[in-house]
DNA sequence: GTCTATACCGAGATAGAC
DNA sequence: GTCTATCTCGGTATAGAC
């Protein structure tokens, strides 16, 4: 009988070993996580790991987890701040730090594990974004002609991953002008961006 | 002293290595891609990924490369048809099948040789495609009010490859608005598609 | 060019002491 | 919970026969 704990442990040892996936995710890859680099990157065994995750997909998908966890709460509170769609922009773009990112997607190709988890999270964004965006637009009147609710969305959401996938190979040609076609109609809805980004 | 053919060499067997390598990397990810594997989906032995390749890096940049040229020359050949800006976004969008780019973009974040590989290619497309449209739009009069060239082709190319990422995770909600937010612009500018998709 | 054989290493997994 | 020890498998790489 495997021990598998569910997410509700929070040991350290747990955590450590997230932080390490994380650590080494980011640097080298997923194919570079192994129970041995956990150990080593942990200061711990690979033995834990085998204790606290089991295997490696529900490591992954603990760790997907945790990431989403934040960056929806990040959305939640930019969706309540003074200009929504602006603070919704910055926090969709600001999170769309892709390298992390294209590792899940890259994963979840071939794991099952991953693909549902990755599919319920991205679903769960987007009737997030599309509730509030849809309120906002209406309440601003009526400049749905120019963007639907769904179309400014995934407008945002689109541009910011490609760009940001570019940006990690150094290509940002008329970067510029896609940046601007989205601030152009915030500003137009919005008026200009007030708060300073944090 | 490493043979490391160049890639002016095509021998079957080459060519063979190269199609199990691809067929591997969609199937399972660039990680399952090993020189016994190679071998045994290419019905040869692994000595023989390194007489031809050396390493993987090389057969992945070779890999990458062959399926970028025909991406070019498919995107050259849709600029020269009756209705180039239509031509071009199929073939945008088309060529969106994210199962084998992203593993490319996943390797790429951690090997340097095919980040520049991938880098320069994009670079490539991208400089293509913003001479054929700006020369398009111009030719077609006015409406570059809408979108700049480079906004256009940026619109193209994120909402396309964003778009297929999410088909392969089965969420698609409000992906008929992107796509509609587009064509409705080639439309504007171009007419009705007349013809329709081979 | 193509093959076999093999050296060597690090992967996942688990048993069992503490 | 944590650790050591150890099993087995599959990875890369190369030497050398044909």
């Amino acid at each position: 009988m495997k021990p598998a704990r569910g997410s509700d442990e929070d040991s350290p040892t747990r955590t450590a070993l997230l932080d390490a996936a994380e650590l080494i995710m980011r640097e080298e890859g997923y194919a570079a996580v192994s129970t041995r680099r956990l150990a080593a990157r942990a200061e711990t065994n690979s033995a834990l790991y085998h204790y606290y995750f089991g295997n490696m997909d529900n490591l992954f998908v603990e760790l997907f987890r945790r990431g989403a966890e934040r960056s929806y709460h990040r959305q939640l509170e930019a969706l309540a701040s003074p200009q929504p769609l602006w603070s919704l922009w910055e926090a969709i773009h600001d999170q769309s730090h892709t390298a992390l990112t294209m590792e899940f997607v890259a994963l979840a190709n071939h794991r099952k594990a991953i693909r549902t988890e990755i599919a319920d999270s991205s679903r769960r964004f987007r009737t997030l974004q599309l509730d509030a965006v849809t309120k906002i637009l209406a309440d601003y009147g009526k400049p749905a002609e120019t963007y639907t609710p769904g179309a400014l969305v995934l407008l945002m959401s689109s541009i910011s991953r490609f760009l940001r996938m570019e940006e990690a190979f150094a290509v940002d040609t008329a970067h510029d002008e896609a940046i601007e076609l989205i601030e152009s109609f915030l500003r137009a809805v919005e008026g200009e961006r007030r708060q300073p980004r944090p």
